[in-house]
DNA sequence: ATGAAAGCGCTAACAC
DNA sequence: GTGTTAGCGCTTTCAT
């Protein structure tokens, strides 16, 4: 540490000028010069200070993610996506944690944190689509997320609609009329869309909403889907179908399921939403819904990167990109036993 | 943005000096003239530039956080642990991965991108003992893995060795006498660790160690697991036992037993590490060892504040903390079938 | 208790 | 092509 510009300078015999456009790879240096100072890094062991480099440029080389916990396998799979994809720019990741909290999501906006970033993705979970406007930093921000939020920023958002439709439809076509929903949540958010599809699957068929069959769940953890599930069970009510609104829930729900002495699928028919690995090797395995998880974290990489580089033919207007979604039908619906 | 030291000392009618005592909260300022100031910067908005402030104090309130994947569930689990701890006392987190690549974990240790953090909490995978000297930055390290490289710095580690013991004793409390092995390793590493613990309770039984049902994965993913044990079955050996070197492959190791057709843990009694959540709700629950996520998490920070703050109270010499480790027994070595 | 001024290491505009 | 120089916004002596 402490190798300066001006060291190699000195030890090139040039300018640090040229030195950092070497560093820089700049083409105006003639090879020779190139050379000598590229010996003299070598010699001096020179790396080059981040920090000043970001006072002098306004660059960081940095992004920000910001996700409810790391806990929730789904974020887990997510993030370690979105941190492969900007390392592939060169971008480091600040990853945070909001406890799908709207306060604290709001609060890192204006957190000095956000300074030593270029730019966030956030995925809310507590913010509602009328605190839309609130969401503005003095960075890009690219929301990742189910929804779109009416902010004026880039969105990324999944099928969460059209994914729960299909995946309740699914349940519908084999036969299953009482459908549980495990996840549910008074608030506008990812809750409410993928019931949205729920509901609408029931309409299109003709299937009676059972609102008593709708149980929320604060948080998405495997352990609340467990709850959730003896609540159903407690109050005695039929269900022959399960849909949970993440994967996580639907896990803990089979637990309990079983717990209960209840087979999957004979008796229900379990599915679940984000297709975590876990669910291609759960007992049984787990019919869920494929968000797209690479799809999702390299276009919120990408879309962010060009607002930050900001070139002429980056469209100011807030864009939208929906991830394609697809169901991936396993034995948790399989209503012949396989073996 | 943009609103500097200067214009708030304008407003207050002060000079940035007093303005930036007043921010960085020292007592030696009257408190009219700080309630002039704060005032100034509640009214111009003023966000202190923490680039700036890197490049002249030479912290930065960034910690770096180096796992081989987040993909990886263990991994996902701790870095949330850590992210968590370092919150707590101020400072934000990079994520890198390092795919567990011994190559990729010793270029993060002179990459520029360390220079913007404080501190770097590494958990190596491919790194071998020998290369132990290898490991040093310009930053204060913590290494937090299951073995002690012989590096120079502090290490948090946990009880692998007597880990894998205890599981693997607890299968042979079980009358299992043929335990197969998952997720072996030739070189040294976690993997040859937790083999070790496993060794050791095997010669303490009296038990003959059988080489042919120990079985190498390269990444500790579900999906090795399935295959890994898919090899013992094509191979026709016989176990009644089968221990996980981490809780993904016994997982995966599950799923292929059951479309063996082999019960669990009737004809096969699984044991896992890592005690992820997902274990507590699996079919059957997972026996595993708890490595103490947390208290690893929160210890390394720990620690690696220390080191960069320096105090007097700091030893020099490298520190080694082993966290306490304890056996979760589930079903998954239940011998009586539950339910 | 407060002000003035000197850099931290780097980039970029401007000369040559 | 290369050198000179002026800051980026802040912390921190040194005066007052």
């Amino acid at each position: 540490m402490g190798v300066t510009l001006h060291d190699v300078a000195r030890v090139a015999a040039v300018s640090i000028k040229t030195v950092s456009m070497v560093v820089n790879e700049s083409p105006r240096v003639s090879s020779q010069t190139r050379l000598r100072v590229l010996e003299a890094i070598e010699s001096t062991g020179y790396r080059p200070n981040m920090a000043a480099r970001s006072l002098r440029s306004g660059r960081k080389g940095v992004l920000c993610l910001a996700v409810p916990e790391l806990t929730l396998t789904f974020f887990g799979e997510l993030s370690g996506a979105v941190i492969k994809a900007a390392d592939r720019a060169g971008m480091a990741v600040f990853v945070e944690q909001t406890a799908g909290d709207a306060r604290r999501e709001l609060e890192l906006l204006s957190s000095p944190r956000l300074q030593l970033t270029d730019g966030l993705i956030l995925c809310p979970l507590g913010l509602t689509t009328h605190q839309g406007h609130e969401v503005q930093a003095n960075v890009p921000i690219v929301i990742l997320a189910d929804e779109h939020l009416a902010a004026p920023v880039d969105h990324v958002t999944m099928q969460s609609v059209a994914g729960a439709r299909a995946a309740t439809e699914h349940l519908l076509k084999l036969g299953r009329r009482n459908i549980a929903v495990i996840g549910a949540a008074p608030e506008l958010g990812p809750a409410r869309l993928r019931e949205e599809g729920y509901r609408l699957a029931l309409e299109a068929a003709g299937v009676a909403y059972q609102s008593e069959l709708v149980i929320p769940a604060q948080h998405w953890h495997r352990q609340n889907g467990a709850d959730a599930t003896q609540k159903l069970l407690d109050r005695q009510l039929h269900f022959d179908g399960l849909l949970g609104l993440n994967d996580s829930l639907a896990h803990g729900a089979m637990h309990q399921l079983r717990l209960a002495g209840l087979r999957i699928p004979e008796d229900v028919a379990v599915i679940g939403f984000d297709n975590l690995d876990e669910s291609r090797f759960s007992y049984p395995t787990l019919t869920s819904v494929d968000p797209g998880v690479d799809a999702l974290a390299a276009t919120a990489v990408r879309l962010l990167l060009q607002r930050i580089g900001g070139g002429p033919d980056v469209p100011s207007l807030p864009r939208h990109v929906e991830i394609d979604s697809r169901l991936m039908k396993r034995d948790s619906t399989n209503v012949l036993v396989s073996r």
